[in-house]
DNA sequence: ATCGTAATTTAATACAAGTTAAAATAAATA
DNA sequence: TATTTATTTTAACTTGTATTAAATTACGAT
């Protein structure tokens, strides 16, 4: 197993069933790999109940998220590669890059604070910066305004759609209509009314608008 | 196995020992390898005797061959790693990039037809332009001037060592003195004089130098 | 308190890639 | 020609990562 996703189970305890089922493996080809992860001290496991990431588990796992989230942001602002296919290659990249094309890459781009998805990348030491967003479902009033500031990534289609609807990060979203039983929301962004619905909300994340403020996540750069 | 560095064998059959020493593993692995590869009619294998790329297995290593040059060149022009480490760092990541990824970092590097080390790229379609330069052990002339145009890669101390002696492609060397018995050739360049081991002088490649003509093959832009 | 279901683990297999040690073969030499 | 030697292959095993199918366990509902 290529390793550590669990931890970004807030929940404390990552399931055999949640790990299987983003990895797109079987349950028990999970139970093999904790079995054997825990054996290198990675993870801590309680039969039934689930895994938790060790001191050095979660070492090792920020390590790899640093690593993919700064292969997202080289592919993005030097490759220019389109929004919805950088993870899937960052992905495969991401176990086989030394750490000198770690500290170049970073330091190409800036030392970057944020992927291209809005995800904070850990720091060199592991610290991960916190975070304001929430999601548009759960924040919006109609009436208010927001600034898209992180977009889920892990599904190209919603890139894909939200690229096609010109809602960048940065973008500003007014809230025009909330409908009833979790029901679609319709903003207004750059001149456009667009209707999202309620999956589509939960999955993006905005602050309020404060006007005047730069958002801190910056869109791609002008070509 | 990770497959085809069996091309380069220039006497037509690769031999199992050959492939074995180069990859640093048992002759045992390699002949299993083949076995895998000959079912998947990427090899001809004649037993006791080696085996040949069938066209469809060349197919497939010069597409390797040319992730891995075009990884070196985007290591060494964009990430500006030294000279010595961007073999091994290339050789992990490339068997791990996508079409995609191929094509953008070719036309980043505005389409380079010779990696960092002097190297040919080969084409998209698998064409390998044909190369004029020679072993300077081989064409060294006392008096003669050359361009040095490659040199062998996968040795990083080699290259660790021409490096200090700033001798970098395009640069030209006068042959001063060539000693007898397999001896060492004794140059000047760029002001400096150097004594060249046979063992070197085996390994670094050059063709005559005309005055007046601009060397084929690029030195590292200018920072 | 027991029952049924869903989640989890175990067991038996498979395959790719590697190992060591033994057997087979080709080539060279006495 | 027969024999030695180096190379190659075969055989038996190991590890990591998968699979499917069967057994176990936890837990909510009757």
């Amino acid at each position: 197993m290529t390793a550590v996703h669990k931890l970004e189970r807030k929940t404390g305890w990552a399931q055999t069933r949640q790990i299987a089922t983003r990895l797109g493996v079987t349950d028990a080809a999970v139970t093999q790999a904790i079995g054997r992860m825990a054996d290198m001290h990675l993870v801590r496991h309680r039969k039934y109940k689930g895994v938790q990431l060790t001191d050095k588990g979660r070492r090792i796992a920020v390590e790899m998220i640093r690593h993919h989230r700064l292969l997202e942001t080289f592919l993005f602002e030097i490759l220019k590669m389109p929004w919805d296919m950088i993870h899937q290659e960052a992905e495969r990249l991401q176990a086989h890059i030394s750490p000198e094309f770690e500290r170049r890459i970073d330091a190409l781009l800036g030392h970057p604070r944020f992927d291209p998805h809005g995800t904070p990348i850990p720091s060199p030491d592991g610290v991960m910066e916190p975070v304001a967003y929430k999601p548009l479902l759960e924040i919006a009033e109609v009436g208010s305004r927001f600034v898209l500031q992180r977009v889920s990534d892990r599904d190209p289609r919603l890139l894909r759609y939200l690229e096609d609807l010109d809602l960048r990060l940065g973008t500003i979203l007014e809230v025009l209509e909330i409908h009833p039983f979790d029901g679609p929301v319709i903003v207004s962004a750059k001149g456009d009314r667009h209707v999202l619905s309620a999956e589509l909300a939960r999955r993006i994340f905005v602050v309020p608008a404060v006007e005047e403020a730069a958002p801190s996540v910056p869109a791609r750069k002008p070509a």
